[in-house]
DNA sequence: TTGTATGCGTTATCAG
DNA sequence: CTGATAACGCATACAA
């Protein structure tokens, strides 16, 4: 096809030097209407597209924004990049994409090889927050970022979900119908996130005014299934759950299995409240009642505030929550008083 | 950090000419030991990292691998990409990423973007198989590319699931239960992959001599939840299917959700059997028996294929078929007779 | 308004 | 074995 047409065949093509092509593409300013609807002719007839890499030399500027998730078979980050993926597209950005798997090294390696490639930003749900983040390779780098569901404040822009409001709100949902003794897994283990997920359950059962039981706090982890035996233990004890809320990754998958082996019934013998974007839950059976994470517009205004920054380098940095909702299914019931 | 440190830079901080650095770096061949110890001692400590447009331009090689599917969100592409991601960047190259929507303006913009930053390879699941395929862009297009899932045999290289088999051992294990009015929700309209599971299907109705009803083979779209008003129909008809198999999309969702709307217990009343990687259905209540597409191999495969072509580019064009195993889970059994 | 010439950082060729 | 230099394709300062 177009394998290589560059500014000079479309020059000679259209009788003018590869100065005025180059003007007309990039500059606009000070060009004959005549010379321009003539290049730009030539250029559609032929299909021209400038050499990234030419420009890139010259301009020290390449249309790439880097993204670095955990791992992209979790169907959050698929969900998140995906939604990058579109905002960035439509910018005329293409999106170069590596998965850290949460492991620093593999980070740093990325890191490298993003800057090496020249990415114009980067959007990163990085392996470490708080002074980690800041001493560490990432918290060094100069290339403009965001980053997503991790804390940073005031060291760069980041997005995040209002976890705290949103198991709150969940927690006293359960509450509202009756149950007292709510178990709560929260994922994120040593995150900003996995924490505020505890802080909000712990606000709700305050103000409910139970005394919080730390054997139904869980900090399972995404990526395993350990949550199943945690749960069945919880079963198994003299006073087990009425109702538990899990992150709709494997963790919830475990509690799920869990809760069959042990012949109980969502929701008539305990309740169930997932959290994550909804289409996790699509093969639930009852439908789960969720605390949606909208990571459509999660990865839209990490995109959005790369691109301000990409524009403004040097403003403030903005930290930016989103709030959750609670998405009625039907796995949730009022306590059955024994 | 490392911002702009050049061959130049090297060369005269280890007393040499860029020319050598170069060689040490590349080359390899006919630099002394002392010179090629030197320069090396320089590189790692100013954390030299070649700038990745001079090399392109000058090499006319980059390295990044783009990627191309229908859509990230979609859990079995997530999956590919995981794959292909793990596979690519331990060869030490990049993936470029791009969602084409199935649209085939999208797919030729990806193209041209991909192209003009000068892709080395594509792996890519088209929008378009067969002659169309050839006559299109892609067709057109020079750049070393793997096909996924999409027929092409014989233009290009391509990885592929063996539906048919698949989906013909279901059948199978359905018929064996007794079932006789099985439905199926193929997915993939207009493709290979939707044609070949109808195929597997029929092969094995024809084995059992059962005379297929075309009311029982639905073509649904994986990106919608139409199936729902399928099935609902199917459900209400005079001759209601026994049993039913489909792709773990939103296709199966919808076919879960009118089964439940119909008040129907699976497996009392209805088997089902789905079709996907494995933990797309890890919600699902009871555990689905499942036709599994081994995602992690294919995109392995494709990466493997394209790595091989990378390298003798004039081969002959291989199509790899990969098998589908079948997952007993417990949403099958025996047919009631009433 | 338009054309010409330079340099971006590499690698490869060629002369030493 | 090593150093100098051309060329990759583009954008831009400068000359016309």
């Amino acid at each position: 096809m177009n394998s290589k047409v560059s500014v000079r065949d479309v020059a000679r093509e259209a009788g003018v030097s590869i100065g005025s092509v180059s003007r007309v593409l990039n500059g606009g300013a000070n060009v004959s209407r005549d010379l321009r609807s003539r290049v730009l002719s030539v250029v559609d007839r032929l299909g021209y597209q400038a050499n990234v890499h030419a420009r890139g030399l010259r301009l020290g500027s390449t249309k790439i924004i880097g993204c670095i998730v955990p791992e992209i078979r979790n169907h959050i980050y698929a969900n998140i990049v995906g939604a990058i993926e579109a905002a960035v597209t439509r910018k005329h950005y293409m999106l170069l994409l590596g998965n850290s798997l949460g492991e620093v090294e593999r980070e740093q390696h990325l890191l490298r090889f993003f800057h090496s490639h020249g990415v114009d930003g980067l959007i990163i749900t990085p392996s470490s927050e708080g002074p980690e983040f800041i001493q560490g390779a990432l918290g060094k780098s100069r290339i403009p970022m965001v980053i997503v569901d991790r804390e940073v404040t005031g060291v760069r822009d980041s997005v995040m979900l209002d976890q705290r409001q949103g198991i709150r709100h969940a927690s006293e949902h359960l509450h509202s119908l009756g149950h007292r003794r709510i178990a709560l897994f929260t994922g994120g283990r040593g995150l900003w996130s996995g924490r505020e997920r505890q802080a909000g359950y712990e606000d709700a059962l305050a103000v409910a005014g139970i005394t919080p039981d730390p054997q139904l706090v869980r900090q399972a982890d995404s990526w395993s299934y350990s949550s199943y035996e945690d749960m069945r233990t919880l079963l198994q004890s003299t006073q087990p759950p009425t109702a538990v809320i899990g992150a709709s990754t494997h963790i919830l998958a475990g509690i799920l299995k869990a809760i069959r082996d042990a012949g109980l019934l969502i929701p008539r013998d305990i309740s169930v409240i997932a959290i994550g974007p909804g289409d996790a839950v699509d093969f639930a059976n009852p439908p789960l009642t969720l605390v949606r994470w909208d990571v459509d517009s999660l990865g839209k205004l990490a995109s959005e505030l790369l691109f301000e920054r990409l524009r403004t380098p040097h403003d403030n940095f903005q930290r930016r929550l989103l709030p959750m909702e609670l998405i009625l299914g039907q796995s949730c019931a009022p306590l059955r008083t024994p």
